[in-house]
DNA sequence: CGAGTCATTGATGAACTTCAAAGGGAGTGG
DNA sequence: CCACTCCCTTTGAAGTTCATCAATGACTCG
């Protein structure tokens, strides 16, 4: 591999946020090159975690948020019984770990759901140079907000949507992800279980599977395993019934 | 009234950031006096606001956020086929108006549930004053985060539990914030309706109204019209099944 | 005091969960 | 390379919880 192609090469721990092709889904939008070779400066790129290791677990001390450089985690909180809550899935240019800011300890967890890789941005610094840099402290000001606005959404479709509405709500979801990463809006793999799925959503395993089912005989979808392509993006929208 | 008295009064325009009562719960928390005086000067206090007066519109221009002074708000956001969605309640000392950060136009609603009244913080000042004030900008990225994991709370509750135990953690939710200001834990008056209770937890007003019931026939609850009185709090803790 | 909103209670029905069983896929070890 | 195992997924049947529909009663505020 070349130099260059090195560069490009987003998983590549020695690329940086200037040349990072996640610049505009992430913290650097709207930053100068100067000031983003000072975050450049205080960004860890650590080698890729499997799939299954933790990134941080609830209840860690908290030092450092993280931009999913590749691949996809799930962000999850245990509950006194044991049982699981997902919260999110993460998906490159996405930020992770700011519910830790509040307590100084993180209120959930977050596990890679693939091979990944994430940029670590140790908190104390950032707070650091968001106060030389107005434009950075916006920038993350609108992160956590994103974030606030994105949970508030989460909340109605769990309290009044359907089964079916949910499961295409989160497709759409993913799609447009993907779209903003110039990949197919119309295909792509899934890197969570239905079971995870079904968490997410407030649902059970067996619902989600059903409307999988449901959607692919009505020709909305074609689903093959984690495999999904959307066959009639406008049908999947009606279902779904939000603007999103 | 003395002027003593007067600047003791949270509801009295007059009274500064540093005086007020509310202090240790909202913004000044962590700052010295001296930084609160420059806190203060940014703060603008209006007069109060009527029942059903609104604070912002979803789409509105986003310019400033909002610390209750007191009485009570309702926050919602309205979806394109005109349902509502409650996304919070907030009482004295919270910090409301976070969701229009990011696309700078509110993504909801405020309302208010009673006669009440504000501080209001313009953003772009608060922002620059955060840039001169590292414990201010660290307090405001605190109480965001609290939202985000306010609202992830949430999504447990809506995703995993019953009817009872929807109702029984926001009873126990505002008896804890009752208990912070310093008011009765055991015993208040709701601010808002059975319906609104329902449409925040994804409930109908008839499963509210039933739950109430319950409760109040478990000897758990005392019910009369919004005047609530919590008569076994441990069981009410156990019903909700969350460590709140 | 009257109109309208809010709350309560009952009966019915739908959506989703729970329980149960069987059919793949992916990865591992022989 | 194949077979085995485990987990994920799918599908069916029965059971719950909550929503919906309906009607009455109770506050509240002009």
């Amino acid at each position: 591999m070349s130099t260059v192609e090195a560069k490009r090469c987003h998983t590549n721990p020695l690329v940086n946020c200037g040349d990072c092709r996640l610049g505009p889904l992430c913290l650097p939008i709207a930053l100068n090159t100067d000031e983003i070779d000072q975050l450049d400066d205080i960004v860890k790129r650590g080698r890729p975690l499997n799939k299954g290791d933790h990134l941080y677990r609830q209840g860690d001390a908290f030092h450092a948020v993280y931009a999913v450089r590749s691949g996809s985690f799930k962000a999850y909180s245990t509950g006194d019984d044991g049982t699981e809550q997902v919260t999110g899935f993460y998906l490159p240019g996405e930020i992770m770990g700011m519910d830790g800011i509040s307590s100084l300890s993180h209120a959930g967890s977050a596990v890679a759901m693939e091979t990944s890789s994430v940029c670590e941005i140790p908190f104390s610094k950032l707070e650091e140079l968001s106060g030389q840099l107005p434009s950075l402290q916006h920038r993350f000001f609108q992160i956590m907000s994103r974030e606030i606005t994105k949970d508030q959404k989460m909340l109605t479709l769990l309290g009044k949507n359907s089964a079916e509405e949910r499961v295409a709500s989160l497709l759409l979801s993913i799609s447009a992800r993907n779209s903003h990463r110039h990949l197919s809006a119309s295909r792509f793999r899934l890197s969570m279980s239905r079971a995870e799925i079904g968490n997410y959503m407030g649902l059970t395993v067996e619902t989600v599977s059903r409307v999988f089912s449901r959607l692919q005989k009505q020709g909305v979808l074609g689903v093959e395993n984690r495999e999904v392509e959307i066959l009639d993006m406008a049908a999947l929208k009606a279902i779904a019934n939000v603007s999103t």
